[in-house]
DNA sequence: GGCTTGACTACACGATCGTGTAGTAGTTTG
DNA sequence: CAAACTACTACACGATCGTGTAGTCAAGCC
């Protein structure tokens, strides 16, 4: 438990401390036991205020889905970003998103819709692009997991890069790196056809 | 179990039971129990066999490895892939990936270092091909990543589809779709250069 | 025939898990 | 002032886990 978190209410920081372990280390990976020490309380806390493991996780997801959308339209309704800097978000979101890719990829429904959602709206944003890909739908499911790909393998990326890209510094390393792949080309319309054929 | 399983050794049914569910759950959510009733033993043969749980593991590793190599070697060193049907050749291989993802996920340092000698390939694949990133250990690493994301996230993105991508005919649907992501470029280099200059 | 060896099972162990219960201290409310 | 409620802790429960131990059974070897 750091310095920040004293302040909070013994409830925030159970939830936070959830978020963080959870994220880490999958929902099964982190118990409650855990989480209560890393909040600094005892596990039958954790049970009065949120009733069960389950219900714990629940109000992770919520809260953390809140988050994030809140954030994100923070960040996209005005130009100007006065008062957000991407720097000083970075140590907000970023647990955030580890938490929701974690619970999404345990079974969560919650996080689950915000993925489906997300899909919807990169489908949306690549018509009114004018990018017509062959399959529309595939094509967004396939960026939508993209942008989730280097947050799930961190660990193997950051082995590759020589560089924590959980650090701000790394995060937009990598981040630039992606945005490389959708600037170059790696495959000609033609070489697609011809693989396209040859898988048939 | 099924039919084809009847005629292995318990040994290798064992192997491959962990291998599937090992893929499926994860490591810690599988229990030794869960394979040994797949595999139609008991639990003790489990230990008999492979002394722990860890060495179990470690035998999956190696062996999903060294097979997974085996099958690139034998599709790429032909041009003619006679008696290598792509068709045939997915319900051999597809858990295969599925496990070595997992694994490595959860931790297997042979399940990374098959990674890292992906991100190795494709980068010297990249540098041969005349493709010339910024960042080439970024964005080979970022590729590499790519290529796992839709094997991870398989769950989210066939509920996104409508359609189970771990069938030959969902997984080469979402294949085709990630080549159209490799093909159609999103951002011209003006747009990444205005959005590097916005996050200094 | 006796003996070893390997495949295999049954069962018990300690640890850890989520959960349930009982109780304390402090504050609020009537 | 007493009752009620909230935040919080300590402790015990059954289940499940990986692991350890003992023993059965059949095949091969002397």
């Amino acid at each position: 438990m750091d310095r920040a978190a004293e302040d909070l209410t013994a409830r925030a920081r159970i939830r936070d401390a959830a978020i963080t372990l959870f994220g880490e280390r999958g929902i099964e990976g982190a118990s409650i036991r855990d989480i209560a020490a890393e909040a600094g309380v005892s596990s039958g806390l954790v049970r009065h205020h949120f009733g069960s493991k389950e219900a714990l996780r629940d109000a992770c997801d919520r809260y953390a889905k809140e988050r994030m959308i809140q954030i994100g339209a923070e960040l996209t309704q005005d130009g100007d970003l006065t008062g957000l800097d991407p720097l000083a978000l970075h140590p907000i979101a970023f647990p955030l998103q580890l938490y929701l890719v974690r619970s999404m990829m345990d079974g969560s429904e919650t996080a689950t819709a915000l993925f489906l959602e997300g899909v919807d709206a990169v489908e949306a944003w690549a018509a009114g692009y004018g990018i017509t890909p062959k399959d529309p739908r595939g094509y967004a499911a396939a960026l939508a997991a993209i942008k989730l790909s280097v947050l799930i393998l961190r660990d193997q990326v950051s082995k590759a890069l020589g560089e924590d890209i959980t650090t701000p510094a790394g995060y937009n390393r990598i981040g630039q790196a992606l945005m490389e792949v959708f600037t170059i080309p790696l495959l000609t319309p033609e070489q697609v056809e011809k693989i396209r054929k040859q898988e048939k």
